[in-house]
RNA sequence: GCCGGCGUAGCUCAAUUGGAAGAGCAGCUGACUUGUAAUCAGCAGGUUAUCAGUUCAAGUCUGAUCGCCGGCUCCA
């Protein structure tokens, strides 16, 4: 038996792309002598490595980069672990100028520093690494990227160079094929493909207009939304977009959350602000009247619309937004009541994700972070219930520790689409702030006042980010319920015009979303056209159709039947639809 | 906000070293009357993001601004 392996078990791709980062920064640093490291460890699906050089990389470094890399890789150099003690080691770093690395020993707190060395190329690193860089086969570099120096924006910024590396070539090809589809479900692109939205400089970055497909679409999702919540016990409530800046000062968001507020409004002789938030507004609401315990649990809904500043840089499609509208809730309770309405929501949250397709999810929950309002006792017992609640309902989840906001822990669940990737919409809050500043009370049984226990809660979190997920999950082909249009008629030649609108006329009577194809066009372009916009259900009319008196249904996916009767295509399709599928 | 890239017709993209702004699709008009993913022809469509500068000459070079894209930081 040899003393150290020939090759690495295969088990660690962490390794691997790590290693890979190493052969990157050797080739790096043989381009442009000079470099400072920073650091290089492996992400979820690659490696990338931080960098600070004289000038800028541009795109086509990286192939220069990949053909050393390629080199480095062909020379098949060993890994090998070294050992310094900690002042050999800062004289290495020193003598080459690697700053960020003395930095970085400086936090390691072992005698002992450990480097790993490949060919002539040395970096301070704990490893684990595969045996020999020929086992760094398959990698590609894919972008270039500014990072500041540990994360802090004080810092100065690094520029980052991100990588992918798998086993073989035929995982890499696969991981490039999944990223070209991905691009094709971007939901921007599908959003002007199938005139579903738009922004425009016109009308300022971050503000979106909902074209009337879009909202059609928005309009569905909202009349469940509402139904769905007067069943479970919700009352929706609307309040106005803006309020006087007083209300802000009191809520305490002009203290904790002016940054991203906008700049008031001068109304006669009183300044006005545009809401970043609803639950000021629904504290007002409770607040007109005295309420008893017997009310409890009080639950008030509302598709609030908010404005949040957002830096420019972090705006993207429909995800991050600069105007939104929350599904909102805020809930009012006992404090024995709290675990139960937590279960609910949970409930209501899986029901409703699940609805739109959306099987799984992450949960994290979040705990008191350093800076908080509340008593610790009450942060322990919010955060008790909330972990209770997620364990009876048998939810996996995370610990996200100090994660809290500072009014309250949280639940957050991130939901994943069907390409795997996970996004923040739902998120459960307990909030001991609001309550504290509005002097929220109730009076309770012994007939004293008392303070209730306030939740806020957001199920999709907002409009526009879940329907940018939506389109994203389901590539813009929505399910028919979804579906703005749900039934194309093609009609063959002009004769059947006629017949074709008795059959539009008669599946609008019974509420189907139907459009026909009236245009001078041959079948092949109409059914072209109906594909590219993903419409679930073609009706195809020619002569044969008009005199048996039936369609032809071909669907999005290809199928075809031929010689069905209205009335049974009818009833297929709301079958569907009711199914919400 | 920071680092880097990009911005040409409604959309997708051309335009050689600075040397007359172009194509396909979409739109409009007309012809064709069609059997499962693009019928043909004609017409129209532009302050090349905006503003300044260099030059005999700028889509192309320089600067500023705006917007978008990839990241960082932050977040529904």
């Amino acid at each position: 038996m040899s003393k150290t392996p020939l090759k690495s078990t295969g088990a660690d791709l962490e390794a691997l792309r790590h290693s890979a980062s190493h052969v990157m920064a050797e080739a790096v640093l043989k381009l442009f002598p000079g470099t400072k490291l920073a650091i290089g460890p492996a992400i979820e699906d690659g490696f990338y490595y931080d960098f600070e050089t004289p000038g800028a990389f541009t795109p086509d470094v990286l192939e220069e980069i990949e053909k050393l890399m390629a080199e480095s890789i062909k020379a098949n150099h060993r890994f090998e672990r070294i050992e310094m003690d900690r002042e050999e080691a800062l004289k290495f770093f020193r003598q080459k100028d690697q700053i960020y690395k003395m930095e970085l020993i400086e936090s390691i707190p072992d005698e002992k520093i450990l480097f790993y060395k490949h060919g002539d190329f040395i970096d301070l690193c704990k490893g684990p690494h595969v045996v020999s860089t020929g086992e760094v086969k398959a990698f590609k570099l894919l972008k270039i990227a500014g990072a500041y120096w540990r994360g802090d924006e004080k810092n100065k910024m690094l520029q980052r160079i991100y990588g992918i590396a798998f086993y073989n070539k035929k995982q890499l090809e696969d991981h490039l094929n999944k990223l070209e589809e991905a691009k094709k479900r971007d939901h921007r692109k599908l959003g002007k493909d199938l005139n579903l939205f738009s922004m425009q400089e016109s009308i300022g970055p971050g503000l979106v207009l909902w074209h009337p497909k879009g909202a059609l679409i928005r309009k569905i999702i909202e009349d469940f939304w509402k139904d769905e919540h007067l069943k479970a016990g919700y009352d929706l409530v609307n309040t106005p977009h803006i309020a006087l800046l007083d209300l802000w000062k009191r809520s305490g968001h002009l203290d904790f959350y002016e940054e991203n507020m906008y700049s008031p409004m001068q109304v006669d002789e009183f300044k006005y602000e545009i809401k970043p938030m609803n639950c000021p507004f629904h504290i007002a609401i409770y607040k007109n009247q005295i309420h008893s315990y017997r009310e409890f649990p009080i639950r008030w809904a509302e598709l609030g619309t908010v404005y949040r500043y957002e830096r420019r840089g972090v705006l993207h499609g429909l995800i991050r937004v600069r105007g939104f509208t929350q599904d909102d809730a805020h809930i009012f309770c006992l404090p024995g009541q709290l675990e139960e309405e937590i279960k609910k929501i949970i409930d209501f949250v899986v029901y409703m994700l699940s609805t739109f397709g959306f099987k799984e999810y992450d949960v994290y929950l979040s705990t008191r972070p350093e800076k908080f309002v509340g008593s610790q006792e009450n942060w322990q017992k919010a955060t008790n219930a909330l972990k209770n609640a997620l364990e009876q309902k048998k939810m996996k989840y995370e610990v996200d520790l100090g994660e809290g906001v500072f009014y309250g822990p949280k639940i957050d669940i991130k939901i994943k689409d069907v390409m795997g990737r996970a996004h923040q919409c739902s998120t459960i809050q307990v909030d001991f702030n609001i309550p504290e500043k509005f002097d929220v009370s109730y009076i309770g049984e012994d007939g004293n006042e008392h303070r209730p226990i306030m939740i806020h809660r957001a199920l999709m979190g907002s409009l526009e980010r879940f329907f940018a997920v939506l389109i994203e999950h389901y590539g813009g082909a929505f399910p028919v319920w979804l579906s703005p249009v749900q039934t194309e008629l093609i009609t063959i030649s002009d004769a059947q015009l006629e017949y074709a609108s008795s059959v539009k006329k008669k599946l609008e009577e019974k509420g189907i979303r139907v459009h026909l194809d009236d245009r001078n066009e041959k079948m092949g372009a109409k059914i072209r056209e109906a594909q590219m916009q993903k419409i679930p259900y073609m009706i195809i009319i020619g002569n044969k159709e008009m005199e048996d008196q039936t369609v032809s249904v071909r669907t999005r996916k290809g199928d075809q039947q031929n010689g069905i009767k209205i009335e049974n295509f009818i009833s297929e399709i709301n079958r569907k639809i009711d199914a919400k599928n």
